[in-house]
RNA sequence: GUCUCAGUAGCUCAGCUGGAUAGAGCAGCCGCCUCCUAAGCGGCAGGUCGGAGGUUCAAUUCCUCUCUGGGACACCA
């Protein structure tokens, strides 16, 4: 529609040029925009405006002048000029319709494009650390990266969903050494739990699978295992050297070989429980991709060969670094310390080097905002390795700060005090949480009430449009069981001679659902998305209180029901990008 | 210190990417179920779009400065 309209101004344009009205050389971008008042017609152009400096003239006079040169199309009843100069463009009930026709071919496909159909998208998000399971402050990434794929997708984008297992690092060690502690408790050992290990319930649970699993292999008494360490905090010592000591005699009585497979069940279990918990969030993912596999495929000795060669890398006192203030960071960064470990930003380098060695035109990474430093010192990184940095997008997602009403709720991985996502899910429920997380922008701050996500009233949104698609479900199942059938060509033929306000209000917000789809692709703006859904459902549920559905006039009954049916269609697109069900009764 | 986000109705937030008279929900008040789902709808009231400059025919929207508040980061994974 919009596209069309473009098309007849430029065409006004060319004519005028031609014959003179207009100076030769103007080559403005024909800006359409969808009317805020419905008396302003349906559409309007700015173009006067833009034009009058150029060519000189007063706007109102260069709106007359394109008006009399546009081409004849049948899809306009009128053109005005109004205020300052607009053009308002007033379209004709009959090709309103056509939108409907649309809906009715296309259905599930309707608002996806093929404008990305040429382009590979890898997104990564979530890649939380597998030392616990994902609490909600993970949530919302994981809501806005799925909704952004999906959305990706629907314009057509070839999109790899990622996770990227931070199964490497010290984090790690702490979580083995966590369940082999508790591993031993029940083995009958007798201890103070250290400060700095993780203490949540399901250390528990994967201590007694290794038990269960490996009988006494990693067992030892209290005084093998803590003879001659230093303090902990509680004892006045330093709790991270004290974690780093049990780690250190861990590994000396089990063996690095028994070490590793201790590390293993737990790392397993818990990258299963998150994959799991974020499958019942309606999430799956293409590829789960090791940190540690970037070491063992020497992806990373790789990468920094690679800026070593092109002159990136440097030493001082010991450590190796990475010259990214060549390319606009800060300051440089350390790729290896001087005991020879390569650093987390070195696997990092590997893993991006490596994504688009994959063949990824374009990866977008969303990242918690307390990464946020990060972002110039990897994209200086990849420029380094000769990559184009603009290939990466990141995007970053502000946490959700819980509350149970009025009141925060504090968490902490370490100490275990967190709700976890499946706690969340199980009391707020999978359809409620994935649109509270994407309503808002995901840079923006958000406070997520528990209390108002679980309340079944109109403060939620959710509930809202389901139930705008609900109540459609019940109208159409109701004549399902009556004697009538619903006549789509009718209905079509009717709307398109309606002069209802309502239905052209409709009619006009189902034509914008598919820029609005693009809209949020080119954006990464899922949000914009559940905002049209409320503007629909809000205009749906207007137009049900005020019109009868089954009702004997078979002319209105079928124009309504063709009308509500095309609504219910976009409600039911547009929630399951969103990742939310549509359901039929409620 | 650096970066980042926000400031719009009493509260929580939209504002369609610069347009015409700034919108919802909640809270308050008044109405609407003999009728397909009242998890709904209509109406009333509520505003110096934090402030000051600038760009523009046009600024809540873009730029600079400034005030206030939130958050992150500072050779660590």
């Amino acid at each position: 529609m919009k596209q069309h309209i473009t098309g007849l101004i430029q065409a006004a344009l060319d004519t005028l040029v031609q014959n003179g009205s207009l100076p030769k050389g103007i080559s403005p971008s024909i800006m359409v925009e969808n009317t805020r008042d419905k008396s302003h017609g349906d559409l309007a152009s700015n173009i006067a405006m833009t034009l009058a400096k150029p060519a000189r003239r007063n706007p109102r006079e260069i709106a007359t002048l394109i008006t009399q040169a546009l081409p004849a199309s049948d899809i306009l009843s009128k053109t005005e000029i109004a205020g300052p100069g607009f053009i308002n463009f007033f379209i004709t009930s009959a090709s309103a319709t056509k939108v409907l026709e649309d809906i009715f071919e296309q259905t599930t496909e309707f608002g996806c494009s093929t404008e990305l159909s040429a382009e590979k998208i890898q997104v990564e998000f979530v890649s939380a650390n597998p030392t616990g399971p994902l609490h909600v402050g993970h949530g919302r990434g994981a809501a806005y990266g799925a909704t952004v794929a999906d959305i990706l997708a629907a314009n057509g984008a070839q999109v790899s969903r990622e996770y990227y297992v931070n199964d490497a690092g010290r984090q790690m060690d702490i979580l083995a050494v966590s369940v082999w502690l508790r591993y031993l408790e029940q083995c009958g050992a007798s201890f103070v739990f250290p400060a700095n290990a993780y203490k949540g319930q399901y250390v528990y649970d994967i201590a007694e699978q290794v038990k269960a699993q490996y009988s006494d292999k990693f067992s030892f008494s209290s005084e093998q295992v803590f003879a001659e360490l230093p303090l902990d905090e509680p004892q006045g010592g330093d709790k991270e050297r004290y974690i780093d000591a049990v780690i250190a005699r861990c590994r000396q009585l089990l063996g690095e070989t028994a070490f590793q497979e201790l590390f293993q069940v737990g790392l397993t279990a818990i990258r299963d429980d998150i994959r799991d918990d974020l499958s019942g969030f309606g999430i799956d993912y293409q590829e789960w991709f090791s940190e540690r596999s970037l070491t063992s495929t020497g992806d990373v000795d790789k990468a920094l060969n690679r800026l070593q060669e092109n002159g990136n890398l440097y030493e001082k006192e010991g450590n190796i670094w990475f010259k990214s203030t060549d390319f606009g960071d800060d300051k440089d960064r350390v790729v290896k310390r001087a005991n020879g470990a390569t650093t987390y930003f070195a696997s990092d380098i590997a893993y991006h080097m490596n994504k688009f060695d994959r063949g990824f035109d374009k990866v977008v990474n969303i990242w918690g905002a307390d990464h946020h430093g990060y972002i110039t010192r990897v994209k200086a990184a990849i420029q380094a390795l000769g990559y184009d940095p603009q290939r990466l997008t990141v995007k970053l997602v502000q946490f959700a700060i819980l509350y149970r009403g009025s009141e925060r709720v504090q968490m902490s991985t370490r100490s275990g005090s967190f709700v976890t996502l499946r706690e969340l899910r199980g009391e707020v429920g999978k359809d409620a949480c994935r649109f509270f997380y994407v309503t808002r922008k995901a840079d923006n701050h958000m406070d997520f009430d528990l209390e108002l996500a679980k309340s079944q009233s109109k403060d939620n949104p959710v509930y809202y449009i389901q139930y705008a698609h609900a109540r459609i479900c019940s109208v159409l199942s109701k004549l399902n069981d009556s004697e009538w059938q619903l006549d789509l060509a009718t209905g079509l033929r009717v709307l398109g001679d309606s002069t209802d306000d309502a239905e052209k209000a409709l009619l006009n917000q189902l034509a914008r659902y598919p820029e609005t789809i693009k809209n949020a692709a080119t954006n990464y703006e899922p949000h914009l998305v559940a905002n049209y859904l409320k503007e629909l459902a809000s205009e749906f549920h207007t137009y049900y209180n005020s019109n009868k559905m089954l009702i004997e006039d078979a002319e209105l009954r079928n124009a309504r029901i063709t009308l509500s049916t095309g609504v219910k269609q976009v409600l039911a697109n547009g929630l399951s990008l969103l990742g939310v069900d549509a359901p039929q009764r409620m």
